[in-house]
RNA sequence: CGGGACGUGGCGCAGCCUGGUAGCGCACCUGCCUUGGGCGCAGGGGGCCGCUGGUUCAAAUCCAGUCGUCCCGACCA
């Protein structure tokens, strides 16, 4: 576990966004590509299915050593490190500070607070030689929750917030797309703790406005989409997203307005039923008919001749509260996310089968509210449905006419659905449609309450001298994932395009021949010139065909490529190509420190404008 | 965990159905040649055919088990 220190080692310089130039301060790190261990892989490995993980294994970024647990070769771990490095600057400017907790965790500690009960096969337990049981840590609130109310007994003390840049280990069912899902993962995570909710607050903005800050500066296309908390619980949370065609979450936006969510968790503006179907007469009875085997809302939609919206389903939950059945518009789907928020439960899965004949007294596929005697909960599209079928809770019948308010009692109405795009907005006054869009998750920040510091008696002394428990929240980056994030992100059919924060090298040259001569000498002056002017540079100075290295420049992604020949060397010119826009221009060897400053200030300038719109934004959260 | 597939030189694959000599491309080594988009020619090295057991005169090939890996689903930074 020794290698985990590695992540503080550093060499990533930080970028001068103040500077006219915007370039870097000092000399440049430089290596010359025949010295630099980059396994470069010409096919596709059979083991790759995304884009990320196929161009990092081929670019020599990464490698697998077991399912979900990875190497990060030097290329691979100079983007982390100054990934790393701008995670660091904004965490430390937003206040928090920087430490190493253990990754082997004794069992106590999660016993204390519930979870080694609760989190399942995920935590992977071991034994050490006096068969004490640990776990490896899949993420760090007991420890810090131990260390802090170690420590900390007065409100005098607070607020704090400490984070760390950690590997976690998480036995996950299945990993899967390299760095984006694996078991090993590089996680920042910070902690912060508060006097109460309302400073607790102003923590949480602190980090999502570090965290938008973050993203921002390595060049990502981003954003905060408002989340559902899930098992690690509190009440408020927010996801960064990293949009891409290839993600594997759904985020949902407002056409006009800034609202944005995840799919489990969007909301839209209340749509009453106001479809009617018909033919149905309102006054008309309950009348039960004959479906048999017709269990899937198309199966009975198509036996009966009506639309599937025609249809109620009932869906039937166990949650800690006991069974709920759930009621939609049978064309619409529902969101558990947002029924178990709406109940305040802390668990809630689909009704197995016994759990349904028992609520029922029938198989699945003939659930109906009618009569049911659990807590009935349904979508606001259900309100006023009148003349519709829905499960008679008797084998193989179904009821037609049934009249939402006259026929069933419900227990409340709410948004229960799955957004739908096209969707109205739910923010009040917004005329705006919703939008969906794909993303990958790389950060996550919650509000966490008193949930640990309460199991685990972190409290403090208020100025009155009351025991009162700390108000915590925390907030995680997956560091590999948006690695991998920003190259699903930025590439082509030949290869990665790093942004300019985050690539291994800011300019690679490229002579057309390593032989004695003209060609050669010009490039090791160049070299040496970029060096001393403050750029990343690395040099190919392998002896292989053009073509060869032309291909790997490519496929490694360095945004800036000098290629050096001999036709254009007699004008005292080289070529400069731009890996993102694949533009390809001659310039003088005078001009060339010009020229590479320019492009670097242009990316440069384009995050800063997003910074300032950060920094500008209200954050009314 | 349920469903599907695959384990054959470093990588990508064929061979397996129909048992008998392990093969192709890339990479690697040597020499020549070539030098602006993964050149060309010649020579060469490297494989317990994932593992264990069974069937057979004989197993990469058939059978059983086991381990590993990948894909689809339920979970997540």
């Amino acid at each position: 576990m020794g290698q985990r220190l590695g992540y503080l080692l550093d060499q990533a310089k930080e970028v001068d966004f103040t500077s006219a130039t915007g370039g870097t301060r000092g000399k440049g790190s430089s290596m010359k590509l025949s010295q630099l261990y980059l396994p470069t892989l010409k096919e596709r490995p059979a083991e790759a299915e995304v884009v990320s993980h196929q161009l990092m294994l081929r670019s020599g970024m990464i490698r697998k050593l077991a399912a979900g647990i990875y190497t990060y070769l030097p290329l691979g771990t100079r983007v982390l490190a100054k990934l790393n490095q701008i995670i660091r600057a904004e965490m430390n400017a937003a206040g928090a500070q920087e430490i190493i907790m253990p990754f082997v965790q004794p069992r106590e500690l999660w016993e204390e607070s519930g979870r080694w009960q609760h989190y399942g096969r995920e935590l992977l337990r071991i034994k050490d030689r006096h068969d004490h049981e640990f776990c490896l840590g899949p993420t760090h609130e007991e420890v810090i929750t131990d260390l802090i109310r170690g420590e900390v007994r007065s409100y005098r003390q607070l607020p704090i917030n400490l984070y760390q840049i950690q590997s976690k280990f998480r036995d996950e069912i299945r990993p899967r797309f390299g760095l984006m899902r694996g078991r090993e993962f590089i996680m920042k995570d910070a902690y912060s703790f508060d006097v109460d909710e309302e400073s607790s607050a102003v923590s949480y903005r602190a980090m999502y406005r570090a965290y938008g800050r973050i993203f921002a500066r390595c060049g990502l296309r981003f954003r905060a989409v408002e989340a559902d908390t899930g098992s690690i619980g509190g009440n408020f949370s927010h996801e960064f997203m990293v949009l891409a065609e290839t993600g594997e979450d759904t985020v949902v936006n407002c056409s006009h307005c800034r609202y944005a969510a995840n799919l489990e968790k969007a909301e839209m503006a209340p749509v009453y039923n106001e479809a009617d179907t018909g033919d149905e007469n309102l006054s008309a009875g309950l009348k039960e008919v004959l479906t048999p085997g017709q269990k899937t809302v198309e199966e009975v939609a198509l036996f009966l001749q009506i639309q599937p919206r025609d249809l109620v389903k009932t869906i039937i939950f166990s949650t800690d509260k006991g069974p709920v059945a759930a009621l939609v518009r049978g064309d619409h789907e529902i969101s558990p996310a947002k029924l178990r928020t709406y109940l305040g439960a802390n668990t809630l899965d689909l009704a197995d089968e016994q759990l349904v004949v028992e609520a029922t007294g029938a198989p699945t596929g003939f659930a109906g509210a009618v009569g049911l005697p659990i807590p009935i909960y349904a979508d606001h599209s259900v309100k006023g449905m009148s003349g519709v079928v829905m499960g008679a809770n008797k084998k193989d019948y179904h009821f037609k006419n049934v009249n939402i308010d006259r026929d069933v009692k419900i227990a409340g109405f709410t948004d229960i659905r799955m957004a739908e795009e096209g969707a109205p907005c739910p923010k009040p006054g917004c005329s705006g449609r919703l939008v969906f869009s794909r993303g990958i998750e790389v950060g996550h920040v919650f509000r966490l309450g008193t949930k640990y510091s309460a199991a685990m008696k972190a409290g403090y002394l208020d100025a009155e001298g009351k025991e009162r428990p700390a108000v915590m929240g925390c907030y995680g980056i997956g560091v590999g994932r948006t690695m991998a994030a920003s190259v699903e992100q930025n590439h082509d059919a030949d290869g990665i395009i790093w942004p300019m924060p985050l690539t291994p090298f800011q300019v690679l040259i490229l002579p057309v021949s390593v032989k004695p001569g003209e060609v050669w000498t010009a490039a090791n002056e160049l070299y040496l010139r970029l060096v001393e002017a403050g750029f990343d540079v690395l040099l190919d100075d392998r002896d292989d065909r053009p073509g060869v290295k032309f291909k790997d420049a490519d496929l490694v992604g360095i945004p800036v490529r000098i290629t050096i020949g001999p036709k254009a060397l007699q004008e005292q010119s080289v070529e400069m190509r731009d890996r993102r826009t694949k533009e390809t221009k001659l310039i003088k060897l005078n001009q060339v420190v010009d020229e590479i400053k320019a492009r670097i200030r242009n990316e440069m300038d384009e995050i800063g404008a997003a910074l300032t719109a950060i920094d500008q934004a209200a954050v009314d959260l």
